[in-house]
RNA sequence: GCACCGGUAGCUCAAUUGGAUAGAGCUUCUGACUUCGGAUCAGAAGGUUGCAGGUUCAAGUCCUGCCCGGUGCACCA
């Protein structure tokens, strides 16, 4: 919004006094305290440290070079050089005009839409899905409908794990002990049951282990049986994301497993070879440091006892089979070829962090210019904790299975409901509770830096008061029923009224950065900074209505106010959306 | 041992990546209300940003060295 404009014309002011600057610098951000103006720049201490000028001449040249009349106040040079920019009532509601107008909901599309894949979620065929997967779902698909807000093309795929060692020692359960009775019950939990049991046996006898080595060359080979028990697996499997990604509202474009690849692999390693990229080592297939990278920073390195020794990326076991870096490898060749995407993103366990840095550079040394043309993003997360500072587990030390952690949220949440609304009937109670217990756990996952481990606790997510979802969903509830209660109202009154009141101001002025929020979601892929924004909102949504009378005030100022109400609503409606959070009109 | 990620108020977390006086929530204390939906709002208290140096107009953020916690270190993904 007016950030863009702002930022525009400092930048042909720089570009006026130095023609030479790198004017991708020159940003205009919100001010730091709102008693500095709305908007301030500092890029122009960074550029006058550049060019060894005096910053606060600098600054003068290009603020006697920048017209802005038309929206702020004189601008200010303030410190060693800081720009602040006090934007005028009317430009502020001028935007308001045009949002209750409906051109925009403050924020516009793209001008250079990219094409981007995603790659998360990831489940594992003939496993539950377990509160692991909350992160890399929430995240993944919280980016996914923020890009696609702002008008790039996304393109989501489900990387499944359909393929590997584990198929070989299911392989074995499911010929010798699997019970039909329970897989048509719970197929998952049958699976599960097989993988354990077999698991166990190979630990203690190696005839199990190999012979579950030999039902996995049996399937790669493409023996017709196990090829049928494997797709049996697999559909079963897809029963059970299928029915937990529409209770979460989660949706892929393709679903494209380890699997499709698999046809690939064998090329992939003949390909590393033949160019001298990966060679042979104790039998595996590897690629190995090319040392040209300081020790530390080469990931196909590692010390140990005080010597540098070779970790190399193993593309090919030594029994022949391939890994999974193979089949990432197969898996990037693919998406380039099919979407050509300016960037791939791996949401994906920061402790796979290695595992990217060597994929990364693998393909750039296989496919140089396909790599040149591709950001390869790996967007980390950190785990889940219990309140007991340990992996968040049952108290048996189990994992727990999502759909059980979703199912106690909704009962969790229909306490509180049956508490505050006893009035309401049941079926009204169950859907605000689905609602809001969802909202609850996906929200409480978006909220810290993706980076950092966080403590999971039923009690503060489904707080009604503080940084939560039932919190912002509630003051949703009550901005779109004073909007809806005030009835439709005169829009051209927009054009005669400007905010005054203090919290009117405050309100306005957030609202216009709901774009800006938006674009630093999908450059920085953090999801917490749209948290953040829309908890801000709705604190400065209740402060508007504690201190202005909304459907007992008149006129003009009657429609600013309504118009406030009704736009808070929807950004608010719009934001937890792009969150995969969905609203109620009744809590 | 080496690398990566962390260490911020009593607790749980922010800080838009080098910007102005480090912000929220919870907890505690105080206040507003026969309400435009109280599942509300306002105020107060709470800090040597793990420690020690360094870089500069400016450091929680960058560099160096330590201390704590977590994770990962070929043929699982």
């Amino acid at each position: 919004m007016l950030n863009h404009s702002l930022e525009q014309r400092l930048r042909a002011a720089v570009a006026a006094i130095l023609p030479q600057a790198d004017l991708s610098t020159v940003q205009v951000r919100p001010a730091a305290d709102t008693k500095f103006g709305d908007y301030q720049s500092n890029a122009l201490m960074a550029l006058a440290k550049q060019q060894r000028l005096n910053p606060r001449q600098l600054a003068t040249q290009v603020v006697e070079k920048l017209d802005v009349s038309d929206l702020c106040e004189p601008v200010e040079i303030a410190g060693p050089g800081f720009l602040n920019f006090r934007v005028r009532p009317a430009a502020l509601a001028a935007r308001l005009a045009e949002a209750a107008r409906g051109e925009h909901l403050f924020f516009r599309p793209a001008e250079r839409p990219r094409t981007l894949v995603i790659d998360f979620s990831s489940p594992n065929v003939a496993k539950p899905m377990h509160v692991g997967h909350i992160r890399s779902t929430g995240i993944g698909d919280c980016l996914q409908r923020v890009l696609q807000l702002l008008g790039h093309r996304v393109i989501s795929d489900n990387h499944l794990g359909d393929w590997g060692t584990q198929f070989g020692k299911l392989l074995v359960g499911w010929k010798g002990q699997l019970d039909r009775t329970a897989l048509a019950s719970d197929p998952i939990g049958e699976m599960e049951r097989l993988y354990r049991v077999v698991n166990a046996a190979c630990e203690a006898d190696p005839a199990v282990l190999e012979q579950a080595r030999q039902e996995l060359v049996r399937l790669q080979a493409g023996d017709a049986e196990n090829l049928a028990i494997w797709k049996e697996m697999l559909r079963l499997s897809q029963d059970q994301f299928d029915t937990l990604y529409r209770r979460l509202g989660v949706s892929f474009d393709h679903t494209l497993g380890e699997s499709f690849y698999n046809p690939q692999l064998g090329a992939v390693v003949a390909d590393l070879l033949a160019r001298g990229i990966a060679r042979e080592s104790e039998g595996a297939v590897g690629v190995f440091s090319e040392r040209t990278l300081p020790p530390k920073e080469d990931p196909f390195l590692v010390n140990r006892d005080g010597e540098w020794i070779d970790d190399p990326a193993l593309v090919r076991k030594s029994d022949g089979g391939f890994n999974y870096m193979t089949t990432d490898l197969a898996t990037i060749e693919h998406r380039i070829r099919t979407w050509s995407p300016d960037e791939i993103l791996y949401v994906v366990d920061d402790r796979q962090a290695p595992h990217f840095r060597k994929l990364f550079l693998t393909f750039a040394r296989w496919q140089p210019e396909a790599a040149g043309r591709v950001g390869l993003r790996h967007i980390g997360f950190g785990k889940i904790m219990g309140d007991d500072g340990r992996p968040f587990r049952t108290r048996s030390g189990d994992t727990i299975r999502l759909a059980a952690l979703l199912d106690e949220a909704e009962e969790r949440a229909l306490a509180v409901v049956r508490e505050k609304r006893p009035e309401l009937p049941e079926s009204e109670q169950a859907a605000i509770a689905r609602v809001v217990g969802l909202g609850a756990v996906k929200y409480q996952d978006l909220l810290p830096n993706r980076q950092s481990d966080y403590v999971f606790s039923w009690d503060k997510m489904l707080a009604l008061t503080g940084n939560t979802a039932p919190y912002l969903q509630y003051q949703f509830t009550r901005a779109h029923k004073v909007a809806r209660d005030g009835g439709a109202y005169d829009i051209t009154a927009l054009d005669r009224v400007v905010p005054e009141d203090p919290a009117e101001l405050a309100l306005t002025r957030h609202l216009l950065n709901f774009g800006l929020t938006l674009e630093a979601v999908g450059e920085e892929c953090r999801p917490n900074y749209l948290c953040n924004y829309l908890y801000e909102l709705a604190v400065l949504y209740s402060r508007f209505y504690e201190n202005c009378p909304v459907l007992k005030s008149e006129g003009d100022r009657r429609v600013l106010r309504l118009a406030l109400c009704d736009l808070a609503a929807r950004v608010l409606r719009q934001g937890l959306n792009a969150l995969g959070i969905e609203t109620t009109e009744v809590m």
